[in-house]
RNA sequence: GGGCCUGUAGCUUAGUCAGGUAGAGCGACGGGCUUUUAACCCGUCGGCCGCGGGUUCGAAUCCCGUCAGGCCCGCCA
């Protein structure tokens, strides 16, 4: 069973209807660690919907918080709003410097960066049943109950607070963050309580009282969390691993729900995601790849399913290299297997085997789009890769895929007038892949320009004739790809070399390898020059 | 210190919640496609299921212990 449809299952047994919740603090640029947050809940939903639950799944944009530092892609500038909630705050301009202008035009912090990945989550399929955005929902009172039962209760929190995660609270600890005369809401001491009004002595020494029920100030992370499930109804929440240790903030949330008056959502820890070779994702360290960025180079079902396909616990090495080809190269052949259907001899297969082929059903499910840009189609990213490479007309490419017959005749002429096709996205990817520094090294062609020391040691000197026999021609024939295969072949015929063999030599002569795309078709796109060349270094070296 | 997650074939892993002969994919190797796809098709090899105990007719699966890796307990998903 996948284990959506395992966290589905356990949520029927609680009802029928369900509220399934996001967060994110939008505090910096979104990477793909965030998008596990939101397609965790997405493909949640869907399993959910596959059983019949009502459920709606919303998505928490925490633009209350405050800015914590200012981080390293922020001018200096930014010390000036340290503490100011991020709904509050300009957003940076492409230098890091706090952009009035933009500010002015309602643009604050926080939507500078939600913007572009609320663009990522459309193009990836993920539907949001509504975005609440923290910031506003308490200014309209939407945490007005909730703060006052906390703060009047006050004493109960932090003993929760204290007793589960373990640390002590200051002696003025208070459940009410208020805002200050500057809009800071860091080093602000509470001073008195009187529902609904908190008294408060700023770090400057200004007096001011701030009214929980209108917004003015935020609850702490730890009570503001309990907070959401109980207005906004949540029943499931999936969260990272920080907030599902012993002590974290959801085993002190769901004690504190039960102050609140609710029942705390089902829990769903999840592992983070890493960067190979480099390290978790931050935004706040740089080490991240956009959600954006990543769809420029992959569909965007093959990110669903970098996420489908691993369980929430697994921890996952994002790889923009080999690794992310394979991936999508595999979600291609789990899509054409489905396709073809169930298997016929069901019934004798072993209820493992049973097993894992409704598990595949189920990530393949997970994974899809509507504007699908992969289908059933069979020209691998592998193969794709090496195409675009080796040509830099698209109707090159169309043409190679024809003869080898990966497409047909309807979809080439589909190509060739209409560069939307889901191939032609898929070739522009793949092109921006390649010219990117994420595209892998083990799949660049690399075209000697003098002979390899591979190419020494698998030379055999019983070759020799061969190879100044295929000079020969070379130096004089047609320079085309069927002229230059036609020779290759007669001429290791006749001599009695195998085709394999003959091929082999040659791959190793310009690519420093013993195989390759259409041998044939990279020679006609190098000059003759450097053909002959690298031939007349084999033969010397023999 | 407290806690969480992970450990299954060379690699990525399914199966662990509901115990019943260990399943895939990639890679490797061999063969086929009589002019060679980084394609495609067929086949082969490869697992003391981290280790040690226990429960059981039966354990990768449950229990106890142990080792290794990663991580959390300061509002970074």
């Amino acid at each position: 069973m996948h284990w959506a449809d395992a966290v589905a299952k356990s949520l029927s047994y609680r009802g029928d209807k369900h509220v399934i919740a996001s967060g994110i603090t939008p505090s910096g640029e979104f990477h793909i660690g965030h998008l596990r947050e939101i397609l965790t809940s997405d493909i949640i939903k869907r399993a959910c919907q596959n059983i019949d639950l009502e459920i709606e799944f919303v998505f928490f944009v925490d633009d209350a918080d405050p800015l914590r530092k200012v981080y390293s892609f922020l001018d200096q500038s930014y010390e000036q709003y340290i503490g100011h909630q991020l709904a509050n705050i300009p957003p940076p301009d492409t230098n890091g410097v706090p952009d009035q202008e933009r500010f002015s035009q309602g643009i604050s912090y926080a939507n500078h960066f939600l913007e572009p990945f609320i663009k990522a989550l459309e193009l990836i399929g993920v539907e949001i049943d509504e975005i609440i955005y923290n910031y506003a929902s308490y200014q309209s009172g939407k945490f007005a109950d909730c703060s006052r039962i906390a703060c009047n209760r006050a004493d109960d929190i932090r003993e929760i607070i204290e007793r589960v995660s373990g640390r002590e609270l200051d002696a003025d600890w208070f459940p009410w963050n208020p805002i200050d005369h500057k809009g800071s809401i860091d080093g602000v001491r509470i001073t008195g309580w009187d529902d609904p009004v908190v008294s408060w002595i700023d770090s400057d020494g200004n007096n001011g009282q701030s009214d929980v029920t209108k917004g003015e100030g935020k609850l702490p992370w730890r009570v503001d969390w309990p907070a959401k499930w109980n207005w906004r109804g949540v029943t499931m929440e999936p969260f990272g691993k920080d907030h599902g240790a012993a002590g974290g903030s959801y085993s002190t949330g769901k004690e504190i729900a039960q102050i609140l008056g609710n029942i705390p959502p089902h829990p769903l820890t999840y592992e983070w995601i890493s960067l190979k070779g480099v390290g978790a994702m931050s935004s706040s360290t740089g080490v991240s790849i956009g959600p954006l960025e990543a769809l420029e180079l992959v569909p965007p079902e093959i990110m669903r399913y970098l996420i489908a396909r691993n369980k929430p616990q697994r921890h996952i090495e994002f790889n923009t290299g080999s690794a992310l080809i394979e991936l999508a190269d595999e979600y291609q052949r789990k899509y054409a297997e489905l396709e073809s259907g169930k298997p016929k001899n069901w019934e004798e297969l072993s209820r493992r085997q049973q097993m894992a082929w409704e598990t595949l059903v189920a990530q393949v499910g997970f994974s899809r789009v509507d504007e699908s840009a992969i289908e059933s189609s069979r020209v691998s990213f592998r193969h794709l890769a090496l195409l675009a490479q080796l040509r830099s007309e698209d109707a090159d490419i169309w043409a190679s895929l024809l003869r080898s017959q990966l497409i047909g005749q309807k979809e080439y002429d589909e190509l060739k007038s209409d560069n939307e096709q889901k191939l032609s996205r898929r070739l522009r990817m793949m092109r921006t892949w390649i010219n990117s520094q994420h595209f892998p090294e083990d799949f660049r062609l690399r075209i000697q320009s003098e002979l390899s020391d591979g190419a020494k040691s698998h030379l055999d000197s019983r070759d020799c004739d061969y190879l100044r026999a295929l000079q020969t021609e070379l130096q004089t024939c047609l320079w085309d790809s069927k002229t230059i295969n036609n020779h290759i072949c007669d001429l290791a015929k006749s001599r009695e070399i195998k085709l394999r063999d003959a091929f082999q030599m040659i791959y190793w002569i310009i690519l420093d390898q013993n195989f390759g795309p259409k041998l044939a078709a990279i020679m006609e796109e190098l000059d003759r020059v450097t053909v002959i060349k690298l031939l007349d270094e084999a033969i010397e070296y023999l």
